[in-house]
DNA sequence: CGACTTTGACCTGCGC
DNA sequence: GCGCAGGTCAAAGTCG
C-alpha cells in the first residue's frame, strides 16, 4: 500500500510540475484570476477543538481571502457554544418567533418539525455503534414493517444537548445497524465523537443549502433516488422519508465497501443528490489509513474520465453535493486523525480540471497537500 | 444511591 | 373526526 501510495504521489507531483510549466503567470489581482482559479470552491471541514498551528492560520487566511472575493463558504466546524451557530439553531428551535434569515432557519420555516438527520448504515454485532458519545436510552418501539425494535437515545454529555439518535436493525439484513442522528451537540466533543457530529452538522448545512438551491444547480445533480446516481452508484433510501436525511452507507455486499453520502428530501419536492466512495473493508473502514487514501483515489479512478467533468461541475454548483462530500471526508478524517487532530482545520479545494487527465487527481493532490502525513 | 433501562401510556402529525 | 404510526414521557425496575 505504501509503495502504491508513493508511486501515485510521485505521479501527482509530475503532473503538477507539468501544469506549472504550461500555466501562464497569474495576475496579482485575485479578481482577474485565471479560469481555473475562478472555479475553486472552498470547503471548511470540522475543527472540533481550537488550535493555533501555523497551518491553521495560513488556511484561515486563505479561506478568508477566498470568501472575501468569491462569497463561497461551507462551514462544517463543530463549534462551541460561544461561537454562535449552535445557539442560532437552538434559538430557532426554542423560539417560534425567531426571524433570522439563515439557511437553517429558512429550512425550519418550511419544515418546522422536520429536523435534518444523518443516518449511518453499518455492519455491527453490538447493540449500538460506538460513536464516542454518551447516550441514554429513553424509549423503544416496534416500528411497522420491521420486527426489530427501534431504540431511542439522547445525548447525556450535556444535560441540555438536543442531539438524539435512533438505532434499529435493518429489516433486510439483521447484521446491519441503522443509526439515525438528529440535532447538533451544544458541547465540545471528544475526538472520537467528532466523526458523526461533523456529519450531522453537514446534514443541516446540506439541507439548508438545498432548500435554497437554484434550479440550474439541481438540474446538474438531481437523480431519482432509486436509480444510479451521477457517479454510477446506487445509494440507499433513508429510514424515514418524513425527515430530510443524509445516509452514510458503510456496508457493502462486495469486496470494496461503498461509502455513500446522499441527501434525501420529502417526495413532494424530492431532488436527491449523492456522492459515493469506495473503501477497502467493511469493518472499521473509517479508521483505516488506506481507507482515507482510497476514499479519494478509488472514487476518482473508478469514475470514468467523462464522469470527472460532470462530477466537478456538479460539486461546483450544488451546495448539497459539496456538503455531502464534506460529510463523507470529515467522517473519515475525523476518526483517523484521532488523538492528533486537536486544532485540525483543513481546507479542501476543488479545482476545475484543465483536462480530464488532471480531473482525476485534482482532489487527491489538494487533499494530500493538506495531509502530508498520509 | 445514582445512573440507566424497560415499558405502557400519552402526545402529535398525517392520511383518509 | 378517526385511526394509525412514530416519537416521547415517566414510573418502576435493574445494575454496579
Amino acid at each position: 500500500m505504501i509503495k502504491d501510495y508513493h508511486s501515485l504521489k510521485m505521479h501527482f507531483n509530475h503532473i503538477i510540475q507539468d501544469d506549472h510549466h504550461h500555466q501562464p503567470k497569474k495576475s496579482t489581482d485575485p479578481m482577474a484570476a485565471s479560469d481555473d482559479e475562478s472555479e475553486f470552491v472552498s470547503l471548511s471541514l470540522g475543527r472540533p477543538f481550537s488550535g493555533d498551528s501555523k497551518r491553521e492560520k495560513m488556511i484561515k487566511k486563505e479561506s478568508s481571502n477566498y470568501r472575501h472575493h468569491h462569497g463561497l463558504e461551507l462551514g462544517l466546524d463543530c463549534k462551541s457554544k460561544e461561537e454562535g451557530d449552535n445557539d442560532n439553531i437552538r434559538a430557532s428551535q426554542k423560539s417560534p418567533k425567531h426571524h433570522s434569515t439563515s439557511g437553517d432557519d429558512v429550512f425550519l420555516q418550511h419544515n418546522p418539525s422536520k429536523k435534518p438527520r444523518v443516518s449511518v448504515r453499518a455492519v455491527c454485532n453490538t447493540q449500538t455503534l460506538n460513536d464516542g458519545c454518551q447516550w441514554r436510552k429513553y424509549g423503544q418501539k416496534i416500528a411497522k414493517r420491521n420486527p426489530c425494535p427501534r431504540a431511542y437515545y439522547r445525548c447525556t454529555v450535556s444535560s441540555s444537548c438536543p442531539v438524539r439518535k435512533q438505532v434499529q436493525r435493518c429489516v433486510d439484513d439483521m447484521s446491519i445497524l441503522i443509526t439515525t442522528y438528529e440535532g447538533t451537540h451544544d458541547h465540545p466533543l471528544p475526538p472520537s465523537a467528532t466523526t458523526i457530529a461533523a456529519a450531522t452538522s453537514a446534514a443541516a448545512a446540506t439541507l439548508s443549502c438545498s432548500s435554497s438551491t437554484s434550479p440550474p444547480c439541481h438540474s446538474v445533480s438531481a437523480t431519482p433516488s432509486t436509480s444510479p446516481n451521477l457517479l454510477g452508484f446506487n445509494f440507499p433510501r433513508a429510514a424515514s422519508q418524513s425527515h430530510p436525511t443524509i445516509v452514510l452507507d458503510l456496508t457493502s455486499p462486495n469486496h470494496l465497501t461503498k461509502f455513500s453520502a446522499s441527501t434525501l428530501f420529502p417526495a413532494a419536492h424530492s431532488t436527491p443528490t449523492s456522492l459515493n466512495f469506495s473503501s477497502s473493508s467493511a469493518e472499521n473502514v473509517s479508521s483505516s489509513p488506506y481507507y482515507q487514501r482510497n476514499l479519494i483515489f478509488d472514487s476518482n479512478m473508478r469514475a470514468s474520465e467523462k464522469h470527472d467533468q460532470k462530477m466537478f461541475d456538479a460539486i461546483k454548483c450544488d451546495p448539497s453535493f459539496r456538503s455531502a462530500l464534506a460529510a463523507a471526508i470529515t467522517s473519515v478524517v475525523g476518526t483517523n486523525v484521532e488523538g492528533k487532530n486537536s486544532g485540525l482545520d483543513f481546507h479542501l479545494s476543488f479545482s476545475q480540471p484543465s483536462s480530464t487527465r488532471n480531473g482525476s487527481v485534482g482532489w487527491a493532490t489538494s487533499f494530500f497537500s493538506k495531509f502530508p502525513q498520509l
